[in-house]
DNA sequence: AATTTATACAACCGCCACGCG
DNA sequence: ACGCGTGGCGGTTGTATAAAT
């Protein structure tokens, strides 16, 4: 037997809607607030829907200073730069955009993004196609801690201009502290974030600390809570690595192709090494993207071992 | 003009973490 | 410590509209 549902499905009203039920629901919480439950806030409305779609629907729109379409050019860069590095956490990507929802974001992403940055991709596909393998965090044992995850170095970005002060990533500093949060490293000078290092952190080192990292898939490390300040969640990066569209793993694993199409994302980036870029042509992805390394044959079961880690790489901040 | 296909986005679903009794 | 109710989240679906055939 299941656990009952938070309302009556076939006693509530599902569907778009109504410009009379948006006036009820905005009204009412702007006067009285939500109350703190948003299961009970229905019937003193006079609304004939569930609780939980009153909540989406305020804060999907009614909500005040909700901005809707017309996304720009800076938030495009930003939408893609953390779903680069943190992946489909449209919450955490949405709280660095003020004005916009999760929900939009995330259908922006689908609809539109995704296909800007993948749409000229070529076909071609490495000889890794098909593994399951995450990318996006690779492993060092050129350090003294064994075997730690490492998130690979940050392409090279000159600092963002933002019109406000609203904190937001406006920097590597920024996206690594989070990325350091979520279970990892940049270097062997980073360190790992743990109950011995920050008390406030209590972890699952069972699952972060685990030195065996050499036998098992990269898609099944596991990571750190994030902090109070991104909303006091925890993840673990088994999501995080799921939630990666299959079209940027294999983008990254094979650091022999190159990417028509991702141009735009790096171009206004304002890549200080543009070396590469005077012939005019494609870049090589590898000499594009420092988060293209090197990687070391996978075998059979998919286990990834190795340095992996460039040796050349800058010291981190 | 009718039909099909693609696109955009609102809304729903189900899972999970947290707080409280 | 446990169970329950709720909020929050990401994935998915539904629907309206636009574009293509």
């Amino acid at each position: 037997m299941g656990r009952a549902p938070c309302c009556d499905k076939n006693n509530v009203k599902r569907g778009p809607w109504s410009p009379e039920e948006d006036s009820k629901l905005k009204s009412y919480i702007e006067q009285n607030g939500t109350g703190g439950n948003w299961i009970a806030l229905p019937p003193k409305i006079g609304l004939n829907r569930c609780g939980k779609s009153c909540r989406l629907r305020w804060l999907n729109y009614l909500r005040p200073n909700i901005k809707h379409g017309g996304f720009s050019e800076e938030e495009d860069r930003i939408i893609c730069s953390l779903y680069i590095s943190i992946g489909s956490r449209w919450s955490i990507i949405a709280a660095q955009l003020p004005g916009r929802t999760d929900n939009d974001i995330k259908n922006y992403w689908n609809t539109r993004l995704k296909k800007k940055l993948f749409g000229k991709q070529r076909q071609k596909q490495g000889s890794r196609k098909g593994k399951e393998i995450n990318s996006n965090m690779v492993i060092s044992n050129n350090n003294n801690n064994n075997q730690f995850p490492c998130w690979p170095e940050l392409p090279i970005l000159q600092p963002i201009p933002y019109s406000n002060d609203e904190p937001r990533f406006n920097d590597h500093s920024s996206i690594r502290k989070l990325l350091i949060k979520l279970g990892g490293k940049f270097s062997d000078e980073d360190q790992p974030i743990n109950e011995a290092t920050n008390p406030q952190y209590p972890m699952d080192n069972s699952l972060l600390m685990q030195p065996i990292y050499q036998n098992i898939p990269i898609n099944m490390i596991s990571s750190a809570p994030i902090d109070n300040v991104l909303g006091n969640a925890q993840y673990n990066m088994d999501r995080a690595a799921s939630s990666f569209t299959a079209e940027l793993e294999h983008m990254i694993q094979n650091n022999q192709q190159k990417l028509d199409g991702l141009e735009f994302l790096y171009e206004d980036y304002m890549l200080i090494d543009k070396s590469a870029s005077t012939s005019g042509g494609n870049l090589d992805w590898e000499s594009m993207n420092p988060f293209v390394l090197p990687l070391p044959p996978i075998n059979d079961e998919g286990f990834q071992q190795g340095v992996i880690f460039q040796e050349n790489n800058t010291t981190p901040q």
